[in-house]
RNA sequence: GCGCCCGUAGCUCAGUUGGAUAGAGCAGCGGUUUCCUAAACCGUUGGUCAGGGGUUCAAGUCCCUUCGGGCGCACCA
């Protein structure tokens, strides 16, 4: 791994024009304001949250900014009169990028790089090449993500699947973004569902030797179970009973447990997806870690009994009802556990616990702020996503799934189906909290309408450039070794402009937790690509030419390579 | 009944922590073309952002409300 961001080994000169364009602007800007004050024009406290933007109409040039709206009030002037100051202060010294700069009607003020900035972009490309994209925006914040987190009694489905995708592309987001992220996995290997799955399995075990005995009524009912038993006879697990009647419950959830824990470990690993931790409720039960936080909510009068049972006053963080943590029979309920996990996250230094959850636990996300917030943590500390649910479709009909028979559409059929590649892009195709049409068709087509096909063809395009260009003894140069200004063309322009921004995007989905937005980016990039592809030769005769676009199509592998990465999905030469 | 998510073009969806004339793909319409890998490319039609009210210099975005979808409301996990 390359060092983040700037290296501090670089001259100050350097440092400057290797700043990004928004950052000198920002500073730029700043500035402006510092000497506002220094007039005595505004109050020396005053803030402005201005923006530095990329417009989406070019002829608003290639950043803007709102600053005259937001110190229009202040000033009592007119947003295109306080423009028209703000341009008399500009340094430009500060930010040597930039060439013009325009007053717009409206009182935008809207500034035009000039060409260095597209060289400046290049290199800085080519030299933090797997880096580019990593800033320092996350400052260090210590972020733990829980995710996927399904009981060990069954094997992953799609929605699992969807989380996990989620999920790990966030966790790689944040950590690019500057943030100490950390991935981790709760193993529900303890209580009610534990136990009935081991009844479960015992049952399916005991069939196999001729005692027909019922599944429970709220046991699990599909037929990975039968496997497993016919698994466990014929490799002998409990060879050490002679009487397969008398092996006690505790050992086949153990057993079974492991095993379904073993699957679901190799499914994720085959998904592109590893955990820095895989968390057990066993060994919270250990530690006696759900009695200690009980005591800790006691202390802080959250806690009262009623009816036999220990309750926790949710209600007084606004949830409908209080909520049981001590039932009558002494057992302590999956929430106080999961209170008791929480708790020990940041007890373990995490200032930032992102949880996503599983549609069916919406509802649950009220009371454990709650709790979380009784336990003195701050407010905003603990932040719960939902992940909804997955519609299987085939050819836009819906796929049928019977989850009475105890079939569900799990993540290994769907992976051997469409691929992981294919599964992991679709699952960031859109937002994780709305529902998610996955079409099983379209994610295999070969063709543009193939979202996953079309980004990674991008870069198989340009694979087969390189082939074309290596094959017509064209040589793939530095940009030390080229001459940039050949890059004269707007649509070059436009594609190193999109480029220079995906350290912002990648930023931007770490803090807004929806990594879904650099696969869009991705694709917009394709697509400037594609475009550009199709309208310009890249290699033709005159080769200087050919030298300077070979390496603007160079650093567009780059940023395709990082993105894709960072996704889980392969990058093909070719395809 | 209560809570959460959602409602944007014919369809599937974007819309950058409130910013300029709301975007893309598909479908439709019109055209070009066999060129470094594609039945491809280019252009174009189409929206009262579910309805109403409010905050703001500025609302698809924030608040209230109505309608219409989805999900969740256990001393299960």
């Amino acid at each position: 791994m390359k060092p983040l961001g700037i290296s501090p080994w670089i001259p100050l000169y350097a440092r400057i024009l290797l700043m990004d364009i928004k950052e000198q602007l920002s500073q730029a800007l700043d500035k402006v304001v510092d000497d506002f004050k220094q007039e005595g024009l505004i109050s020396q406290e005053q803030k402005y949250k201005f923006n530095v933007d990329i417009p989406r109409n070019r002829q608003f040039g290639d950043f803007s900014t709102n600053l005259s709206f937001l110190m229009a009030k202040d000033l009592k002037k007119a947003p295109k009169e306080v423009a028209s100051i703000i341009m008399d202060k500009f340094n430009r010294e500060l930010a040597p990028a930039i060439g013009k700069i325009e007053i717009a009607p409206s009182g935008y003020l809207n500034f035009f790089a000039n060409q260095g900035f597209v060289h400046d972009v290049i290199k800085k490309i080519e030299t933090q090449d797997e880096a580019y994209g990593h800033t320092s925006a996350g400052n260090g914040l210590k972020v733990q993500i829980e995710f996927v987190s399904a009981n060990p009694t069954g094997p992953l489905n799609v929605v699992s699947a969807r989380a996990a995708s989620v999920g790990d592309a966030m966790g790689n987001f944040m950590k690019a973004a500057g943030y100490d992220a950390f991935k981790e996995f709760y193993v529900n290997d303890a209580g009610v569902q534990a136990r009935l799955f081991g009844e479960s399995f015992r049952v399916r075990y005991l069939q196999l030797f001729g005692f027909e005995n019922e599944i429970p009524e709220n046991g699990y009912h599909g037929e990975y179970l039968i496997e497993l038993a016919l698994l466990a006879k014929n490799n002998s697990y409990f060879a050490e009973y002679d009487d397969p009647q008398s092996i006690p419950v505790e050992s086949f959830s153990k057993v079974g447990l492991e095993w379904m824990l073993q699957k679901q470990k190799e499914d994720l690993s085959q998904f592109g997806v590893h955990f820095d931790c895989w968390f057990r409720e066993t060994s919270l039960h250990a530690d006696n870690k759900p009695l200690k936080v009980l005591e800790i909510l006691k202390q802080r009068g959250h806690v009262f009994e009623s009816e036999g049972a220990v309750w926790f006053r949710s209600t007084d963080f606004g949830d409908e009802k209080d909520r049981v943590l001590v039932k009558t029979d002494g057992n302590t309920t999956y929430f106080l556990n999961d209170i008791a996990y929480h708790h020990d996250k940041f007890e373990r230094g995490f200032q930032k616990v992102i949880d996503i959850w599983g549609p069916d636990h919406h509802g649950h996300i009220l009371r454990m702020k709650a709790a979380m917030k009784a336990l003195g943590h701050p407010e905003d500390s603990l932040e719960i996503l939902i992940v909804q649910q997955v519609n299987l479709l085939r050819k836009g009909e819906k796929v049928k799934m019977s989850k009475r028979a105890g079939q569900i559409e799990t993540m290994e059929d769907l992976v051997k189906e469409v691929g992981v590649d294919a599964a992991r892009f679709f699952f960031l195709l859109r937002g994780s909290d709305s529902h998610l049409d996955f079409d099983l068709e379209v994610a295999k087509y070969q063709t543009n309408d193939n979202p996953v096909f079309y980004v990674q063809y991008a870069h198989a395009r340009v694979c087969s450039v390189f082939a074309k260009a290596a094959e017509k003894g064209v040589p793939i140069l530095s940009t030390s070794q080229v001459d940039l200004n050949r890059l004269a063309l707007v649509e070059e322009a436009e594609i190193v402009k999109i480029l220079a921004n995906y350290p912002d995007v990648v930023a931007d989905a770490a803090r807004a937790y929806e990594p879904h937005r650099v696969v869009r980016y991705l694709m917009d990039l394709a697509t400037r690509l594609h475009q550009y592809y199709n309208q310009f030769q890249i290699i033709g005769d005159d080769v200087e030419l050919s030298k300077s676009r070979l390496v603007l199509l160079k650093i567009v592998q780059i940023v395709l390579q990082n993105g894709l990465n960072s996704l889980g999905v392969s990058q093909p030469e070719r395809m």
